[in-house]
RNA sequence: GCCCUCAUCGUCUAGGGGCCUAGGACGCCGCUCUUUCACAGCGGUAGCACGGGUUCGAAUCCCGUUGGGGGCACCA
């Protein structure tokens, strides 16, 4: 098995999903789950987006036998560490006839292209060089011109067997001869992935269906390779996942709002919870389970019960499965998870003092059952830690709710707890409700709105009596007496 | 344009010829619980793209149509 992702921008949820399923292959049927990055565009590629890569895939929790950072018996793992391999291996398919010198230009290929598509033609190379004798070759050079390697695609018909579709062919003359080596010298991807799949003994091959159209070309170039010795001998089984979509139905790509792995990281998607959704689009655990493990996941998953079709991704539906992922979290597991979200908020330090340990222990069964994501928690716990000097109350709640008459429930809210002998849940709201409820005559809705929203600084907020108690009485009766002032 | 591919509620899916008056989940709408918001529970809404076959019987098999998606680079 193996993923290899080029590094090219940030990590995407597409990108996310066939390593999952890669992964998931490999740790099911108990093969090797190699990790290559395919490093071969100096244009595009950069050292920043091979680190997020690494990054995304750390933070996923999908570790690899192979690859970068846990090195292997195919090393080196990334494609520009290699370029000794390739160039030897475009000499061998050059000297044995597989593959040939075309010296077009960018604008001649450009012109007989829009000409054969305006002729109802398919688009690709038109093998005008295929056959240059030795005198048009010196011809060519001898105008300069730098010439590409163009593998000879054979004139037969392509058929194999897709892990997720099944048979596919592709008639003789549908794929043209392909570039493999840049005139620069450098080679392309088309060559470099069959190369270092055959070389790296790569039996397995799970990625996106926009590369499905590729897979007749790298076929026919490693039956080239097993020809001339080159590599293991092993031409890879390839299965085609369906394309993850955004919500215009499009290829959703690293440039669209939810696309990109870094804003689930950030949102406070758990990995776990971010993946088990990832999965669900395009594979089932079977049944009418939706939730599972990644082990469990491994153990089940059988790539012929993936599903061909495009899935939309939903965004609602993966908060969803995100926050019943949450609630299985134990609550000292979610304090953790918390942290670092609170700390970027500067509610606590990183990692965070004895006192607001102690306090976020205390607070998080108070979140537990109601955030989907962990920037949740942030919002509705951020009283509790917030310096009472930078405590502030939302203004729109605060002119909803701490009107007048609302003034007053505070204050009666305040002087019943003043007189409280002890500070915890039960008796505060034993008092509330005495002062408020029985006192006033209020509905407990009305009662509690103004105390909340003076408490927490929202209409929202975790359970008021829990939060009083946490918040302390001295801190607690400030915020009541502050909109008095 | 050419090639490839896909087709069950709005979305993700279960479904391998009779267990299907099509099940689950998200969403949405109600209700219950309730100090807000949630959680949880209950109920509801909504679908086999169309047309032909095959068969005693098709969501399931075949063909076609239509529609969607992807590809057609000296990107990956």
């Amino acid at each position: 098995m193996r993923f290899c992702p080029s590094p090219t921008g940030n990590p995407h949820v597409g990108l996310a999903r066939t390593a999952l399923f890669n992964w998931a292959h490999a740790r099911h049927t108990g093969g090797t789950f190699v990790f290559r990055v395919e490093d071969t565009d100096a244009a595009r590629d950069s050292e920043e987006s091979y680190q997020g890569l690494l990054d995304a895939l750390r933070w996923l929790g999908l570790d690899w036998d192979e690859g970068p950072e846990v090195g292997g018996d195919h090393g080196p793992y990334r494609q520009s560490l290699r370029m000794d391999i390739y160039a030897d291996a475009a000499q061998q398919l050059l000297d044995a006839g597989r593959a040939y010198l075309a010296y077009d230009s960018p604008e001649e290929l450009e012109e007989r292209r829009v000409a054969a598509r305006a002729a109802g033609g398919a688009s690709g190379y038109d093998g005008l060089h295929r056959d240059l004798t030795d005198e048009q070759r010196a011809a060519y050079e001898a105008e300069g011109r730098q010439a590409v390697v163009r593998f000879r695609m054979p004139d037969e018909a392509i058929t194999f067997h897709d892990l997720v579709r099944g048979e596919v062919t592709f008639e003789a003359g549908q794929v043209s001869d392909f570039v493999i080596r840049r005139a620069n010298g450098q080679p392309l991807y088309t060559l470099t992935n069959p190369v270092d799949d055959a070389t790296m003994g790569i039996t397995h091959v799970l990625r996106g269906e926009d590369l499905l159209s590729s897979t007749p070309r790298q076929i026919a170039l490693h039956r080239a390779l097993v020809d001339l010795g080159i590599g293991e001998g092993v031409v890879p089984q390839f299965g085609h996942l369906p394309l993850v979509t955004g919500s215009g139905n499009r290829k959703l790509s690293k440039r669209d709002a939810g696309g990109s792995l870094t804003y689930y990281r950030e949102a406070g998607f758990l990995p776990e919870g971010l993946l088990n959704y990832l999965a669900l689009l395009g594979w089932s655990f079977g049944g009418d389970q939706e939730l599972f493990t990644l082990d469990e996941m491994a153990a089940a998953f059988e790539i012929s019960r993936v599903n061909p079709n495009p899935a939309q991704f939903d965004l609602k539906k993966c908060e969803a499965i995100n926050g019943l992922k949450i609630r299985g979290l134990d609550v000292d597991d979610l304090a953790r998870r918390l942290v670092p979200y609170l700390a970027s908020a500067g509610l606590v330090s990183d990692p965070p003092t004895p006192e607001q340990q102690q306090l976020l222990t205390a607070a998080t069964p108070l979140v537990h059952e109601r955030i989907a994501v962990l920037t949740e928690a942030v919002d509705l716990l951020g009283f509790l830690f917030v310096d009472d000097a930078a405590f502030t109350v939302d203004p729109d709640d605060a002119a909803k709710v701490l009107d007048e008459a609302g003034l007053g429930v505070v204050s009666a809210a305040r002087d019943a707890l003043a007189a409280l002998g002890t500070w915890d849940t039960a008796s505060i709201e034993a008092a509330l409700r005495a002062a408020l409820v029985e006192g006033l005559g209020l509905k407990p809705r009305n009662a509690f709105g103004p105390v909340r929203v003076a408490v927490s600084g929202r209409r929202v907020s975790p359970p008021l009596f829990e939060s009083l108690e946490l918040l302390g009485r001295e801190r607690g009766l400030a915020r009541l007496s502050a909109p008095l002032a």
